[in-house]
DNA sequence: CGTGACGTTGACTGTAGTCAAAGAAGGTGG
DNA sequence: CCACCTTCTTTGACTACAGTCAACGTCACG
């Protein structure tokens, strides 16, 4: 059962318990990856993707100085590298943030999966193109919102991510990164993300701390997000954990 | 001979005639959009995605008070909204810039090309995740580049595009937009904008007026971008105009 | 107990936003 | 063909948000 969470409130109910088996065949064996090590460096070929069973990866560039801009964080349940299927090589590259679980999938196995399950093939186009949709939300929140706005944002996404696969309640979810992370994300400097968290500790909005996060007022945090959840194309919100 | 323009530069030759002759037999009949308008709005259901003949089209995000964010920009031979059909419905609104030529193709033809033309079906899905490449490209320009590098990445990258289908001799090229919309795909004002382009006009890198741009020094356009056009995934550089 | 990673705060700087006004360019109708 | 209007561009003065630099606190771990 290798396969549980991927697209879990995302269409999951469109596997077919035969799709999820064929998934299953193509798959490596299970490996375990040290935290915070590059595994796929952009411009390398690649010949096989990389599902995340548990554990934080993320994607990044580097500028010319070497300052890091995360352009996607990946959770459990997520095919983290899918693209680099018909894409060939990454753009930029794949790390991980914690220790991780991973398995991964030739990409020649695909290609057969491609051939004979049609359907199938169009939902892992599907969540690749979620990992766009999510893009795109970046894109706006980074052009668009202000600093608070964009940390706001981060959580919002992040936590409806996480609650879809069962590892957030809704109020209280770990989430063991650092706060340069975060400002990687959000594209600010540490230290000014340090002051954002403060101001919305301060005003009641959102704990952060030691890798834990606690949303005190939803409504506010997703005022100043600017959140609307419709583009993570969840199946409904999730309120409960349930299993497809 | 409607998808003259469709992956030119980008793995066009994988593309077989038969191919080819599959895509035209799916399409719809050419039609005209005017300018300015919005084609497709985001959450409504879509059940046919976009190619674009002829002229600019953009994808864009509104902030709450209504201020757009571009989080994309097309021109001839991109499928617009391709990724409408695996998701269903689209994230964002999309609209013409310039008056438009296009086809559109109903969904469940695509189906049946997944069904039939696997070796295609993964092209579409390239052609999508392109898109997502040029996202992640868009986050890092936002979250690391200053004002300047942001306005300086936006036309090479442009310039690449347009120089992939023909329409740029890698020097002068036709953009009719504002410098309004330029600040839009920025994150910038229009104000500043307009600041950042008289700095590249006056220290000789970059002209743009009127609609038209062109690249005075593409050294240190490039240098100041931070550009590298590997995410583009061209087949080469295209020097030389050439069709497939 | 020392070290290094992470978090916190303050003072100062600088880039980009805001507000306002006016100049060009282009289109339309009289 | 000109007058008018709109849209786009340009510039200046002022503001403010976030970056930079620096120092210090805290905690976990060896």
């Amino acid at each position: 059962m290798i396969f549980t969470d991927f697209l879990r409130g995302r269409r999951r109910h469109e596997l077919t318990a035969d799709d999820l088996a064929a998934l299953e065949a193509v798959a490596n064996d299970v490996r375990t990856l040290p935290a915070r090590q590059t595994f796929i460096r952009q411009h390398e070929p690649v010949h096989f993707s990389t599902y995340l069973i548990e554990g934080l990866m993320c994607r990044y560039m580097d500028d010319r100085e070497g300052l890091r801009q995360l352009v996607a964080l990946h959770v459990t349940g997520d095919f983290v590298d899918l693209h680099g299927y018909p894409l060939r090589y990454l753009d930029h590259d794949l790390a991980t943030i914690t220790p991780c679980q991973i398995v991964t999938v030739p990409h020649e196995r695909l290609d057969q999966l491609m051939e004979n399950r049609p359907h199938l093939a169009k939902l892992l186009w599907f969540s690749t193109l979620m990992d766009a949709a999510i893009h795109r939300e970046w894109i706006f929140a980074l052009g668009r919102l202000d600093a608070v706005g964009r940390v706001a944002h981060f959580f919002c996404e992040t936590e409806a991510k996480l609650r879809a696969v069962g590892l957030s309640d809704g109020r209280r979810f770990a989430l063991p990164i650092t706060q340069a992370d975060l400002g990687e994300a959000c594209g600010i400097t540490s230290v000014h993300m340090n002051r954002m968290l403060r101001d919305l500790r301060e005003d009641g909005i959102l704990r952060f701390w030691g890798g834990k996060a606690e949303i005190l007022d939803r409504a506010r945090l997703e005022r100043r997000a600017e959140f609307d959840p419709a583009y993570l194309y969840l199946d409904r919100l999730p309120v409960d954990s349930e299993r497809a």
